[in-house]
DNA sequence: TTGAAAGCGATACCAT
DNA sequence: ATGGTATCGCTTTCAA
């Protein structure tokens, strides 16, 4: 493995030099720095980042917490992520904080804490006011993405907002027996999101003086398949049906669309549909949502931290990200 | 920051007793262990990664790539590598290698040659002679998931074989027009594998003595939005149409799915559709798919990796994975 | 503009 | 079982 000190040697310079020259610093002359250039090129040189970490403290690697990373929203983020990472030289490493309790301990203690990475974003996670401690006093720049944490910075939608303009669209186009399907607290995923949600939503029914069946107040865990069955239970049993769903994400509402069409539903004209996120998939599902833009919530958050660490004044106040109707053929006026 | 001096000190010992003791080294008697234990937890201390890294050349962190982390197939091969990866104590860092270019070439110099990792996983990756050359010359374990990489380990299942299998079941259902919806070669990815499945495709067609419509050989670039438009476009136009679809993906099959509902045709009477992968929402849309398991498949590419990290004797050979027939409602005899 | 040398914080070998 | 210490490869003053 060649190291700075082949490099040095053969361009008749010091290392400190060569570390000057390859960094990009300044004080190394035009020809010298051509020199060093073609020459590590030429021996294959990389530099070792175990040493240039350890000499300088500086790491060139963010830290990224997500709870899971098969979901469209996390995952959406991510690429953002990378994206400005990348632009920045900078390696990502990925801990996936999926169950709360032992390993994620471990991973806490053994990773996030070893000096491995120079700041930390956190995706829809929820952190113990412990792991927050311990966080904060690393000294990191940290920011979360998608669900709000107490006492850290956060980019993200509105979520009772967000809820109750989905809800008031509904509303508009004159539904009254609205079903609202929220999304479970998962161990360890942020749960505020879901329970603003349904605040937005409950604010919405209320402003309108629409009840609000407590059967009607479904969850769906975030996933399509869940979705899916409880609406098919619904649409099997007896009683009073909803004309339109709300359900606090696209992929749920996915799941809606499919129990609907198997259950001989038609949409929008037995049953509308509205969703939040704007997934990948929504257009082909012909799916009326609330879209936001994780992609770019992702891609800031990294450069607000970037900035920091390239000596910029950390900011401490929280960024609202946006969010706009997007009207498909899931939705329409009860029939 | 405490240093391990800081723990040594405390602990009236060496620092080299402190680092065997923390590590879970033999030669240290058990209340020597138990109190410098006890001391690093009260001071907080955690080893520097930059430097055990640097003295010990090991840096417990594998390296990721993937060409995407928006599609099923990878991010689940990734939470298999993931769940491997934390049993061991091991990071991840994760390595988007979306675009071949510049930046491609960044990120293999920058990084993953830059003795940030101990060893290397590519999921569904292609890699030019020179990348491979470079990965290759670095010495680390290396093994690829999901796609065939010529001159490295593979683990994943046979294409030929599985698109045979999708071909035989659609064909021993009576069907004779069936179009194939195969994967474009998205820059960087792994093409072997869209190549091989319609190997299959058409090896299975012949065999039956069947035609194949070059017009019937259309692609989805693996999204469902892109196959549902392709099946969209087919459904408006004149001609002889297909009783049956053999997608890719199941991805893909959804994009069919839901192009052929919002057509008007039914599943399976109008048109029999069938995937690949058993998707986590395969069943939501009743797909028939050859399930695989991609997860188990990232998990035990991680393990070969930890194991040959460990001293294990390094595999040389390939690891065909299963895949199995899932029938479900998408599917049917040709009305 | 360049070089010499002192760290950075662990590991691992060799003594004891 | 424990300690002393050279070493890993780079960064970063401080001098020249």
């Amino acid at each position: 493995m060649t190291s700075i000190d082949d490099v040095a040697r053969a361009a008749g310079v010091s290392t400190a030099t060569v570390s000057r020259a390859l960094r990009g610093l300044p004080n190394v002359s035009d020809p010298t720095r051509e020199r060093i250039h073609r020459i590590a090129e030429d021996l294959g040189y990389v530099a070792s980042s175990s040493a240039s970490g350890l000499a300088s403290g500086r790491t060139h690697t963010i830290g990224v917490a997500v709870p899971s990373v098969s979901r469209w929203f996390y995952t959406t983020v991510l690429e953002g992520v990378d994206a400005a990472l990348r632009a920045a030289n900078f390696d990502m490493i990925l801990y996936n904080l999926a169950s709360r309790g032992g390993d994620r301990e471990r991973v806490f203690h053994r990773s996030l804490l070893r000096k491995r990475t120079d700041a930390l974003i956190a995706i829809g996670v929820d952190f113990t006011s412990a792991e927050r401690e311990q966080l904060l006093s690393v000294g990191h720049p940290l920011i979360a993405i998608g669900g709000p944490v107490p006492g850290v910075r956060n980019i993200g939608i509105d979520d009772r907002a967000v809820a109750r303009a989905a809800t008031e669209y509904l509303i508009a186009l004159g539904h009254r027996d609205i079903l609202h399907l929220g999304g479970a607290d998962d161990e360890g995923l942020n749960k505020r999101m879901p329970a603003d949600r349904r605040l937005g939503f409950l604010a919405a029914m209320e402003a309108a003086g629409l009840p609000v069946r407590d059967e009607w107040l479904l969850t769906g865990r975030f996933s399509p398949i869940v979705s899916r069955g409880v609406m098919l239970d619904l649409f099997a049993s007896p009683g009073p049906r909803p004309t339109a769903v709300f359900a606090n994400s696209d992929e749920m509402a996915f799941g809606v669309l499919l129990a609907a069409q198997q259950s001989g539903l038609r949409v929008p004209d037995d049953l509308s549909v509205i969703g939040i996120d704007n997934h990948d998939m929504a257009a082909a599902f012909e799916l009326t949502t609330l879209a936001q833009d994780p992609h770019a919530q992702g891609t800031l958050g990294a450069q607000v931290l970037l900035d920091e660490l390239r000596g910029a004044p950390p900011r401490r106040s929280s960024i609202r990200a946006d969010f706009e109707l997007l009207v498909r053929g899931s939705t329409g006026p009860p029939r």
